[in-house]
Order: C-alpha cells, then sequence, then structure tokens
DNA sequence: AAGGAACACAACCGCCACGTT
DNA sequence: TAACGTGGCGGTTGTGTTCCT
C-alpha cells in the first residue's frame, strides 16, 4: 500500500523530502500552470502541509492548497487525501459486523451511491466502503453467492408486496408515453427476437419457443443470486451498452418501441423504463391477497420506471437515485397509484429492519468476521444443500414450455435453492434442473430442450470459497423454507444479451445458461476470451432491469 | 521456502453538477 | 447564456500485503 510507506517514513525523514521534498520525477503529474503536480503516495511530510493548510483555511478551495502551501499537489488529489486520510474522526481499522450489515443494507437501498453511503458511517469513507464492497462483489461472485443475504431480499420481497399487486398485465398496444407511465415491467422482445435471429449462427444459441418472454426471465429472477452481482452501471453507460446491444432501427421492443436508439437522446427513467419489465400474468389472486407471491423489482431498480414515471424527467434524474428513495418520498401517495419499486422496498426495509435476530452475524472469522464471512458460509452451505436436493430438481425438470407459461411464473420456483447442489456448477446449480427451468429453450443442434448433456460441461472449474463461519445449514434451510427462488442465471447472464447482439462467437457463451463463473472459467479455459468489463456491464444492466420472482410459498 | 493468487487499500482519472463571472 | 472554475462522485488502477499451494 502506497500509503505504508508514507507510515514507514515517518520515522525518519525520507529521502525524497529531504533531497527533493515533494516532487518525485517518478511521480509528476499533471503540469498545473507550470508546475509540476506530484502523483503517488502522499508522504508524512506532505501530509503535515496539508493539515497544517487546513487547519488554517478550512476545507475546501483545495487548489489554493497548492497555491499557498507549498504543496506540489493538485486541489483534487489534497482534497481526497484530506478527506480519505487527514480529516479527524475518521474511523480506521476493519469494518465492524455492524456497519458491514449497515454497508448491505444500504447498498441494496442505494447501489453504488459510496458518499450517500459513507453518510450514513460516520468516520467511513467513500472509498473505504468502495473497496469494501468490491472486495465483497469479487468473493461473493468467486463463490457463487447472492450478495444480499436471503433475509435482505426477503424483507425486500416482503415490501414489494404492494408493489406487485399493481404490475399490470402487458397487453395490448401501448405508446411511448403510456409505457413510460405504465406500471409494468416489460421485458423488451428484441432481447429474444435477437436471440433468435442469432440461432442459425451460434451453435450454441437455444432456440427460443414463443413463449412468454417475460415468463420465462421472470422464473428466474427471483434467486438470490439476482440479489446479487448488479454492480450499479451509470445509467449513462448503460444506455450506451443498451445502444450497442439492441443496434439498428429493426429492434424493436414491441409495443411500440422501434429501438433503443430513440431513448439515447431521452431520460434515463425513460430508459429504464423502457427496459422494466413486467409479469406477464396477473397472480394468482389467492396467492396475491395472502401475499405469498412477491415480486422483487430487482435490488437495484434504479432504472424502475416507476421510481420516474411520476417524477418530471429532467438529466439531473440521470445519475441520480429516485426521489422515491428519500425518506421524505410519501410512500403512500406510490402505493394508491404505483407499484412501489424495490428501491421504495429495500429503503422501507430499511427504515423497518427485521426483528432482532435476522440478521444475527456469527463473527468468529478471523480474518474478516462479521457479515461477510457469514456470507461466505453461505456457500458451504449451498455446496452441502446439494444432499437434499436431488428429489427437487427432478421436480422442476418435469416443468413443460406450457407450465412455464402458464403458472410457472408463481411456482417453479420452489425447488430452486435446494437446486444450489448440482457439483456442476460452481454455484451449485444443477445444470439439470436449470435447463428444466429453461425448457422452452433447446439449443440447435444439441440436445438442450431435454437433459442437457453432462459432458458439456464437464471440466469445470469448480472452487470453493474459504469460509470461516457459520451461516448455518439450519439458517439457509429456513431461508429456503420461507423464500424460495429461481434463476436461470444465463437469462440474465452477459452472454444472453451478447447472443441479442449477435456477438456470440462461440459456444462458451451458452454457458452463461449456467452461471457466470462457469461461464468465465469456462471462457478462460476453453475459449480463451476474456471476461471484459463489457460482461460486467451488459450483465448488469440486464440486472438492473430485471425484476426477480420469489415464492414464498411457506411464508403464514 | 518460494512463487503465485488473492486480498486490501490508496490514489488517480474522467465525468458531472453547480456556482460564479 | 455561455464559459470557466471548483468540488464531488464513482470507476479503475497500481501496489504492498497476506494467504495458499
Amino acid at each position: 500500500m502506497p500509503c505504508k510507506t508514507t507510515e514507514s517514513e515517518e520515522g525518519s525523514l525520507p529521502k525524497d523530502q529531504c533531497e527533493s521534498p515533494l516532487i518525485n520525477e517518478n511521480n509528476e503529474g499533471c503540469a498545473g500552470g507550470g508546475v509540476v503536480l506530484k502523483k503517488g503516495p502522499w508522504t508524512s511530510t506532505e501530509d503535515a502541509i496539508l493539515v497544517d493548510f487546513v487547519k488554517k483555511h478550512g476545507e475546501g478551495n483545495w487548489n489554493a492548497v497548492q497555491k499557498h502551501s507549498g504543496l506540489f499537489r493538485c486541489g483534487k488529489s489534497c482534497r481526497l487525501r484530506w478527506a480519505n486520510h487527514l480529516r479527524p474522526n475518521l474511523k480506521k481499522g476493519a469494518f465492524t459486523a455492524e456497519e458491514e450489515r449497515l454497508i448491505i443494507e444500504l447498498h441494496a437501498k442505494m447501489g453504488n451511491k459510496w458518499a450517500r453511503m459513507a453518510a450514513h458511517l460516520p468516520g467511513r469513507t467513500d472509498n473505504e466502503i468502495k473497496n469494501y464492497w468490491n472486495t465483497r462483489i469479487k468473493r461473493r461472485q468467486r463463490a457463487g453467492l447472492p450478495l444480499y443475504p436471503p433475509e435482505v431480499c426477503f424483507q425486500a420481497l416482503q415490501e414489494s408486496q404492494h408493489g406487485q399487486n399493481t404490475v399490470g398485465v402487458n397487453g395490448g398496444d401501448r405508446g411511448h408515453h403510456d409505457i413510460l407511465l405504465t406500471n409494468s415491467y416489460e421485458i423488451p422482445d428484441v432481447i429474444f427476437d435477437s436471440l433468435k435471429a442469432n440461432q442459425g449462427v451460434l451453435p450454441y444459441v437455444p432456440e427460443l419457443p414463443d413463449i412468454p418472454t417475460s415468463s420465462m426471465l421472470l422464473k428466474g429472477l427471483g434467486s438470490p443470486q439476482y440479489c446479487t452481482l448488479q454492480p450499479i452501471m451509470p445509467i449513462q453507460k448503460r444506455l450506451r451498452e443498451s445502444n450497442e446491444l439492441f443496434p439498428g432501427p429493426s429492434a424493436s421492443v414491441g409495443n411500440g418501441f422501434s429501438s433503443f436508439e430513440q431513448f439515447q437522446d431521452d431520460t434515463c427513467d425513460k430508459v429504464a423504463l423502457s427496459f422494466g419489465f413486467s409479469l406477464p400474468l396477473d397472480p394468482d389472486p389467492a396467492i396475491k391477497n395472502s401475499e405469498s407471491f412477491g415480486v422483487i423489482q430487482g435490488c437495484h431498480s434504479l432504472s424502475n420506471g416507476n421510481s420516474s414515471a411520476s417524477k418530471p424527467t429532467s438529466r439531473a434524474v440521470k445519475l441520480e437515485l429516485p426521489s422515491l428513495q428519500y425518506a421524505e418520498t410519501d410512500f403512500s401517495n406510490w402505493v394508491a397509484s404505483s407499484p412501489r419499486p424495490l428501491l421504495e422496498s429495500v429503503d422501507a426495509f430499511i427504515k423497518s429492519p427485521p426483528p432482532a435476530g435476522t440478521f444475527e452475524i456469527d463473527c468468529s472469522s478471523p480474518r474478516n468476521s462479521g457479515l461477510l464471512d457469514a456470507l461466505l458460509q453461505e456457500s458451504k452451505n449451498l455446496s452441502s444443500s446439494k444432499k437434499h436436493s436431488s428429489d427437487k430438481s427432478s421436480n422442476s425438470s418435469s416443468a413443460t414450455p406450457g407450465d412455464i407459461a402458464d403458472s410457472s411464473t408463481l411456482n417453479i420456483c420452489e425447488t430452486e435453492w435446494a437446486d444450489y447442489g448440482d457439483p456442476i456448477s460452481p454455484f451449485g446449480h444443477s445444470t439439470t434442473s436449470l435447463f428444466s427451468e429453461i425448457s422452452p429453450i433447446s439449443a440447435s443442434g444439441s440436445s438442450m430442450d431435454g437433459q442437457p448433456s453432462a459432458e458439456t460441461f464437464t471440466g469445470i472449474i469448480v472452487k470453493s470459497e474459504p469460509v470461516d463461519i457459520a451461516w448455518t445449514s439450519d439458517r439457509e434451510e429456513e431461508s429456503t423454507a420461507r423464500l424460495s427462488f429461481t434463476q436461470p442465471d444465463a437469462l440474465l447472464g452477459v452472454d444472453w444479451l451478447e447472443q441479442s447482439s449477435g456477438c456470440i462467437k462461440d459456444q462458451s457463451t451458452f454457458a452463461t445458461f449456467l452461471d457466470d463463473d462457469f461461464d468465465i472459467d469456462y471462457k478462460h479455459m476453453a475459449a480463451g476470451t476474456s471476461t471484459s468489463n463489457q460482461g460486467w456491464g451488459l450483465n448488469s444492466f440486464a440486472w438492473n432491469n430485471m425484476p426477480a420472482v420469489c415464492q414464498m410459498s411457506d411464508l403464514p
């Protein structure tokens, strides 16, 4: 760590401070007014100068620091150094379990709004939180685990109950504007149209029967997996991605959408709306009434259309969360007029956290005790859960396309959690069950429509994540009992969208139908293609616009 | 013990919003 | 109203440390 070098220098004056006080020719920064500004790690001397300057002049006017203090640092660098390391009341050290819990909650609520999150964590900086979160994402990714613990999803689900009641059926022609105002979450058919278009080209692109696309997606969106892995891509970027994904005027999004391009100049929330998704079918009223069915519109519904549909669109909205996220938002109005997006739901969840004990954390991890490790323990337990799941997998594999189209949206999730045990997938997903889940999809030229050929996916490197503490099996089962998820990862995966855009180049793409980790490993192994950021972007793009379906059949 | 992988963190970069002129 | 400066934010990179094989 660069600054450790700095710290180590405190004992004795570093040479560079004596000989070449502030400018290291190896760390020359951009020139500002003819002055070569230093870059790189800060020295203790620089810190002292900066602290002294701030004490005298206060925070702000950071460019003046360089001008008047003798620091050869740009204002930005000074501000960052002060904010992240020098300002008083900074809390250093590892995050406590409580802080970790709060971060997870806040992230579920805010997404990658690190500064806002930091505001809720006194003494912590946005950079710290960001780093922590990114590390967490990586670990969770590697372990194939949900980013959010089931409790968070569950609570979000509960809070979304009100919203799903008003989720409309996507029917009839609607103009753009109508869609913007609608409460439904629509799946852009262009995705699947493009997918079909690629069937002749891509060896492993499955054939897509004419089933409601949304049901396909919904079928798997409720899984904990889809409470995961949603780096919040700036909407602007997602916009660009969307344009790349769905290029050309031929990419119709149905219901009057001629092209995603048409939204480029529109406000982001319009785009978000256009990418929203709807329940294809009205849930069983009985179920609905008993609130045993729920929809999570994505844990990061930044792009959730409802959030902005009733708001005047403005450019300012582009990078900001919908106002409904804020406490001052009158949710009652939302409930009455529109489904509540998940952000609201999670927000409400945060405001009314679960009873003590629902988020208990075993902090016995020697290294990073706390929620993070608790989550990682989940991986372990998921693997062990396979022992109990084989029969359930077979059940799910009996689903027919018709079933899916008709009612599986509500019911097929029952077995998914248990399906984590499959040894083939790092996620523990049974390829069998998975393919049964997406049984309508059959690979042309392969046997994907039935039981997938297991050897197709042999050689997958299954990584096991070291787990320190117990997210106990009991807890896992408890969660399972309370909440079932489905998740055809592939449907939201990077390559699914790549397929949509005709970008698939090899069969590894189809690996995404199994899971992301498989995709990564398989790509590295067999295809040699990089797991680029594009994938993440696409994935997050998809994720952010996907609803998640959770079934809570065992809820009271 | 050595080498590589993974982790953790500081710092930088680019973009954007906002205020001032 | 446009141009400019400033501050803030989020994403990314680079590097030292720790862990694992």
